[in-house]
DNA sequence: TCTGTAGGCGTTTTT
DNA sequence: CGCCTACAGA
């Protein structure tokens, strides 16, 4: 019977959250306690056994990956049935809201989704018209700031109401302007996307009512991350039938910085008197001395209800701390372990993964991980659809479904170069703000009115083959406009032009982006929706990770923060970097809310370590391009002493200058260093690398034994890479 | 208007 | 250290 099936394996207490469908729930699920596994069956148990309509269920993650990865267990039970339930992001089920609803607000259906570059650019915009320069004036700092209001749920009005100073005054009022020249490009940023659905619920209850009586139950996953914002979006759509159920960790509450509103899920129960909570506590993923470690440090936290992880697993490991004498060493000392592991004890390089606080540590790591020759990831930190190349095609494609949109324009008015410079640009903007026209109309204007100016026939030109695009493109598939607009535009042209490694590079990334896009028409090859393709890949675009993309292989060491190391789990961990100042992190360590958070962050990556967890420490490292020094983190210290094995340490020999070392990583590189000529290598000499393959040298850095090289691979892209290691053949 | 270079600055984590 | 911006020169 399915109903077996569907409880088959589960324990009592998520057997319960499973079953008790009825009315408010809480999950307190801790990590490695099955959460997952708790949300699919529930899901398959509304369908499969209460024989809940799929389209009334509404299931909400954070990340792409969660929800592509539930969807893919829930069609696993339930088959076909499972494609109409609402299995999505809190964004992406916000954009879909809204192409449908947005009309109500004033808005066009067709708006784009702004991403950090742009909206940078806005901000900047918006300084100019208050007479303010980015230079007195930070844009950024100002972006954070009013990221925090629209995280709150604060309006331009709202803020300037309660700002107590001249400069929160001012910062209201650049609020307000950013918010119109948003709406008079179209576009919404990631928070509009939550924001307008809120604001069109609550305007509309007749819309509101529409999604409350469509879905009859409601799920969200993560819900110690949610913001103000989604937690009255959630709140608004339960508010009919209330069989809301929330699942979530308050000790892994790592989003604060973004919003996230811990109080969200600590006050659940006063929501709703009547929940029922469910805790969660049996842990399937770790050894006792790694949940033991970890909760001794999450323990130091004021703030938190009391839970305690155990397991059933006897034994295992106890955590090693090895205290490095600089991040060199460190990095070394990690490699070499797993290097061990892999061909010592039959591990595959899949099995280890290292986390480290910001993405800034990962090059260490990397330089040692080539000298080792061992093939690895790196998840996160430059997004492919972050790369100029990538963000300038789409840009076109933006332009075409958006006319208005006028950070797209202002990215590729002039790239190519077409002779439309900084000084023309600057009248149109101004044109622009002085008649409250887009700034495409601003650029047309320029041109019509100065028609003998040099510009003039170049505006002219390029407005009539936006106008050709945008006719012949509006309704073609992405790939074939992308590959249209590369052309038209002679971007593709002047990059073949250019004849160099880099550009080829470039090349290689637009292709990739042309299959991406194939792949997309491809997967939706069933779907019908009134809006264009190209629309709809522009959506998908704006809010994929790079993390969305990453698939665990078993020949690669994964390296990662940890904050993208959340959800995943790996038989070997090594948590890195642990010094006051790097992790706790400097600027989060002020205040004690800060703190916290820092230290839910060294439980979150601790728990990810299935049985064996190495925790490291450095003296001295190189940070901003110089020394610095460090001391070891408070949190190895509030790992309990019973569950740890100390390794390295004050106990060794003082620091010592490098060329005395007896590290034989180190007197390797002296001996090969004596050949003194780096071999006579020079941009634009071909190179093999054992593990990248065939590539050209870029450009040759430095001199003696830390000489580095910049070699373009023609399958794996450019890398710096260190001679002395890098194993290069000639040719 | 475009290109190359010197200086300044930053780094927290990201849907 | 490396990226980005501002600025100078052609």
């Amino acid at each position: 019977m399915l109903a077996d099936s569907i409880l088959e394996g589960l324990n009592p207490e998520q057997s319960a959250a499973v079953q008790t469908t009825e009315g408010p729930v809480l999950v307190l699920a801790g990590a490695g306690s099955g959460k997952t596994r708790v949300l699919t069956q529930r899901i398959a148990w509304l369908v499969g056994v209460q024989g809940i309509a799929p389209e009334s269920i509404l299931a909400v993650t954070f990340t792409n990956k969660a929800a592509g990865e539930m969807r893919e267990r829930v069609e696993k039970l339930l088959g076909e049935d499972a494609k109409a339930i609402w299995l999505t992001t809190f964004h992406a089920g916000c954009v879909r809201i809204l192409r449908r609803d947005i009309g109500h607000l004033g808005f066009s259906r067709g708006f784009v989704i702004y991403d950090e570059a742009d909206t940078l650019g806005v901000i900047k915009d918006a300084l100019q018209r208050h007479g303010l320069s980015p230079k007195t004036t930070d844009p950024r700092r100002l972006r954070w700031r009013i990221d925090q209001w629209k995280n709150a749920g604060v309006t331009p009005a709202g803020a300037a109401e309660s700002a107590y100073d001249f400069e929160a005054e001012r910062a209201a009022e650049i609020f307000a302007t950013y918010q119109r020249l948003l709406a008079d490009a179209g576009a919404l940023d990631f928070n509009d996307l939550l924001l307008k659905t809120v604001e069109l619920f609550e305007r509309f209850p007749e819309v509101l009512g529409y999604y409350q009586r469509r879905w009859q139950y409601v799920l969200v996953d993560e819900y110690q991350d949610t913001n103000r914002v989604q937690y009255r979006l959630v709140q608004m759509l339960a508010a009919g039938h209330r069989n809301i159920c929330v699942v979530g960790d308050p000790d892994q509450s790592v989003y604060g910085w973004r919003g996230a509103d811990i109080r969200n899920i600590l006050d659940f129960e006063k929501d709703y008197p009547d929940t029922k909570i469910v805790t969660l506590e049996r842990n399937y993923r770790s050894t006792q001395p790694i949940l033991d470690g970890a909760s001794g440090v999450v323990e130091n936290n004021l703030s938190r209800r009391r839970k305690r992880l155990f397991t059933e697993k006897e034994g295992g490991e106890k955590i090693i701390i090895f205290q490095a004498r600089d991040d060199r060493e460190e990095a070394s000392y990690v490699i070499r372990d797993i290097l061990n592991h892999v061909r010592g004890q039959g591990r595959a390089h899949g099995d280890c993964a290292i986390f480290y606080r910001t993405n800034a540590q990962s090059r260490v790591f990397e330089e040692e991980l080539l000298k080792y020759d061992v093939p690895y990831v790196v998840v996160g930190g430059v997004r492919f659809y972050d790369r100029a190349e990538v963000k300038d095609a789409l840009a076109y494609l933006r332009l075409v479904v958006n006319p208005a949109d006028s950070a797209a324009l202002r990215r590729i008015v002039n790239k190519p170069a077409r002779g439309i410079g900084k000084t023309t640009f600057e009248r149109a903007e101004q044109i622009c703000a002085e008649r409250g026209v887009t700034l495409l109309e601003g650029l047309r204007l320029f041109g019509e009115t100065d028609a003998g100016s040099r510009a003039a026939p170049k505006i002219r030109r390029f407005l009539d083959m936006h106008a050709r695009l945008r006719d012949e493109l509006l309704r073609a598939t992405p790939a074939r406009a992308m590959a249209r607009v590369l052309d038209e535009s002679g971007y593709l042209a002047a990059l073949e032009k250019e004849n160099n490694p880099e550009a080829e590079t470039r090349l290689e990334n637009l292709r990739e982006l042309l299959s991406a896009a194939e792949d997309f028409t491809r997967a939706n090859a069933e779907i019908q929706d009134e809006r264009g393709e190209l629309e709809l890949f522009l959506d998908q675009v704006a809010l994929v990770s790079d993390l969305d993309s990453y698939d665990r292989r078993d020949d690669q060491v994964s390296m990662m923060t940890i904050h993208s190391a959340k959800g995943l789990e790996y038989p070997i961990v090594y948590l890195v970097g642990l010094e006051e100042g790097v992790f706790p992190h400097a600027s989060s360590s002020r205040d004690d809310d800060g703190l916290e958070e820092e230290r839910r962050l060294c439980y979150v990556g601790m728990t990810r370590a299935k049985e064996r967890l190495t925790i490291t420490t450095a003296a001295e490292r190189m940070r901003f391009g110089s020394r610095t020094y460090g001391i070891p983190s408070r949190f190895i210290e509030e790992i309990p002493s019973e569950v740890t094995l100390r390794e390295g340490g004050p106990t060794r020999a003082r620091p010592t200058p490098v060329s005395e070392s007896t590290d034989p990583a180190y007197d390797y590189s002296y001996a090969q260093d004596d050949p003194g000529e780096s071999g006579g290598v020079s941009p634009g000499l071909r190179v093999r690398h054992p593990h990248f393959g065939p590539g050209v040298v870029l450009a040759v850095k430095g001199s003696g034994p830390a000489q580095k090289l910049k070699v373009n691979f023609e399958r794996a892209g450019v890398k710096t890479l260190i001679l002395k290691y890098a194993n290069l053949e000639i040719g």
